[in-house]
DNA sequence: ACAACGCTGACGACGCGTCAATGTCT
DNA sequence: CAGACATTGACGCGTCGTCAGCGTTG
């Protein structure tokens, strides 16, 4: 299903993605990501999926400032949502099939709140910034004309 | 100065700013902060300036993921700023006034352009998670039609 | 003398960076 | 058999949380 396609050595994924090795097998020790496979002598191998989920997870951390922990469960809910899709919708399990939905969709809404806070945030920090650069400015301009006027002799 | 006006102690400060008592000295370990008083017997005594500037280090660490290192530059600019406002206009030193002000430009800078990334990341992903929202929530509506077809018997 | 509050110091946890010694081979 | 790549393990750092033992008192 999802085991179609080429694998990648721990070398080629943490460049692509942007985190060392160290970060990946870190990781696995918490259960976040685990290679779709292994060579006999132990290799990790990594499918395109593993490595998007891998983005995810910096993206959860980097933009929303999540714990490890936090991201497990997120991650967790994103990989039913993959479930999700691939079932064969036997009618006699709705119900369990309903949870798993309404799990995902209590995830997305969390992380949806998050985002909207913080971009919240970050434009009155943005407007906070713009104006003050402004004056900044001014004051700059300001003790440029008055160094024309009053050339230096020091330097 | 800033030395008008009420005091406070470590308590209130964390109460008032959210972040914790041992939170406080660390920063003051690393240079961040320092109370502007002390009580002979050692209990620090906070201004209302601290207390702000407290409020900016936790802003610059929560929402831009900047390192104590990092933040203790902008902080330090900041600082510059207060004093660059103060400062007489003594015309024989214009050029030092004047690098000071470039120094805090630059950083004010650098926070605005971080923030602005940071920003079009996070609607990106809004973009992404609305989509995503949208489409559970109509495979649950579907579900649920489909529950009222199907009545179930357990539980 | 007492409660409430603060002080420093030490240890622990999380999220990795950075070797080191060794093994594998897409 | 060499060279590039990978493995686990251990220790270290930054940023605090959490006591513990003791001192202060806005």
């Amino acid at each position: 299903m999802d085991d179609e396609g080429r694998r990648y050595q721990i070398g080629e994924v943490a460049e692509r993605t942007g985190v060392t090795q160290r970060t990946l097998r870190f990781y696995e020790e918490r259960g976040l990501i685990t290679p779709t496979a292994r060579l006999e002598g132990g290799f990790r191998l990594y499918s395109e999926n593993d490595i998007e989920r891998v983005g995810l997870i910096k993206k959860l951390q980097e933009l929303l400032g999540l714990s490890l922990a936090e991201i497990k469960e997120m991650v967790d809910a994103e990989q039913l949502r993959a479930q999700i899709r691939a079932t064969f919708r036997p009618d006699r399990e709705l119900p369990a099939r309903r949870e798993r939905v309404q799990l995902v969709i209590d995830a997305t809404r969390r992380q949806l709140e998050i985002v909207e806070h913080k971009s919240q945030q970050l434009s009155e920090m943005h407007e906070e910034l713009r104006e003050r650069l402004g004056l900044l400015e001014k004051r700059a301009q300001e003790i440029e004309e008055a160094t024309r006027a009053f050339p230096v002799q020091a330097e």
